[in-house]
DNA sequence: CAAATAGTGTCTATTAGACAATATACA
DNA sequence: TGTATATTGTCTAATAGACACTATTTG
């Protein structure tokens, strides 16, 4: 096949989620060297025998490492080089997802090793290989999808009202957006779907939504103002 | 370290240029099975030993087996799983880059086994693994960024003038735009340079442009028509 | 001057931002 | 009824499309 050693490859997972206006990443104390102790992304390595590509890799490792199934998971961006990993070259792909904070709590609540750390406090916070870099990168891929389109839905659970998915969008992308910019959004994106039922969030009831069965993720033509 | 098998690990990259209203992919030839004699894209294995990450395996397969030296590349995505290498569960990491073809004619003449093919008649040229689906994807992403950033530049030479670029973004996009909206994106990206020299391309003589020098790619916040 | 390509001026269309106006719910 | 939040109406600003107009070069 061929002579000489290949990179170690692993997969990676940026779980985002949004609560109380702030941004969330999930991860997991390292139970062994290299980096033992330090916070992680969730990820592993490549089953051959049981994942059919390595998005499933990703999901599988989510699974195990904190109890999550994401809601959206996409392919991000791989990292690699002989830095990176002290046992020599490595590659890791990174992948990208989101998830509602009640919806993750449900699902998180038995396993300890895994947390929610804030984004913006990481700075403060040991953290194994170069995974902070991968969330700088990730995040600013969030904030610049937020920025052109309905993707922060997926930072919500499955109904929310347009003030709630406002909350999220701002603190995303760290300033405040009109609410009515947001509503011709989403009549333009035919994305979300009305639904019977009133949500009491402040004084008067909101109507809430949710993503329709099957909808892509939509795309405006247009930026928010960055 | 981990007691079961790694999946073979890849890097491959698709070079776009744009040729009288067409664009071209560089391909090669395979040499060896899997595959031989099938026109595939050019790429291979890390060497640990020589690259200081992916990007550098990119850049010395495309000069290895093509000779040339792509003047924009970036990571574009990752292709995974049992079915797409028939020796077993493969990684690829594909590689997305552009070149001028008058540069790059310059710089294949010696290399035999690498030609530039017509992407609107792939379909009739038997085509390795799945790279046929890796090319689609690329162009997809391609034809999106023209319509929201200044990357077309890079499918031309240093020197070009504006019908030059309008005709490539033509080319990529598939539909004619407005030469005004071109000059506007054009100023207000200041990402290129208007150069003393004119050039002979139709009646009227053209100004001539290039890119500023460690000018980045100029992203805009709203997209050409689509 | 005619023809062809290069470049400018300006009007319209679209959509985000700003913010006023109205609606609803509850103390 | 007053207040806070939800929702709608409408004006402005920014920028892409359309297209007429001017400029330059060659035959």
């Amino acid at each position: 096949m061929q002579g000489f050693t290949q990179p170690l490859f692993s997969v990676d997972s940026v779980l985002f989620t949004v609560v109380d206006g702030r941004l969330k990443v999930l991860m997991v104390k390292r139970a062994q060297s290299p980096y033992e102790g330090l916070w992680a992304l969730p990820g592993g390595y490549v089953d051959v025998a049981q994942d059919v590509n390595t998005e499933a890799t990703a999901n599988r490792k989510l699974k195990d490492k904190t109890g999550i199934e994401p809601t959206y998971l996409e392919q991000f961006k791989a990292y690699s080089g002989h830095e990176r990993d002290p046992r020599g070259f490595s590659v890791t792909l990174a992948y990208f997802a989101l998830i509602g904070y009640q919806d993750a709590q449900s699902q998180i609540a038995t396993v300890e090793q895994a947390q929610w750390l804030d984004v913006a406090s990481l700075a403060s916070v040991s953290i194994a290989f170069d995974h902070r870099q991968i969330i700088t990168d990730a995040q600013q891929r969030l904030v610049q999808k937020a920025l052109y389109s309905m993707l922060p839905v997926y930072c919500l659970p499955a109904q929310f009202t347009i003030g709630q998915l406002k909350d999220v969008i701002e603190t995303l992308i760290g300033r405040p957006i009109q609410r009515k910019s947001l509503i011709r959004r989403i009549e333009s994106a035919d994305m979300l779907e009305e639904l019977d039922e009133m949500a009491i969030t402040g004084k008067r009831q909101a109507k809430l939504y949710r993503v329709k069965a099957g909808a892509e993720v939509h795309h405006f033509q247009r930026n928010l103002e960055g």
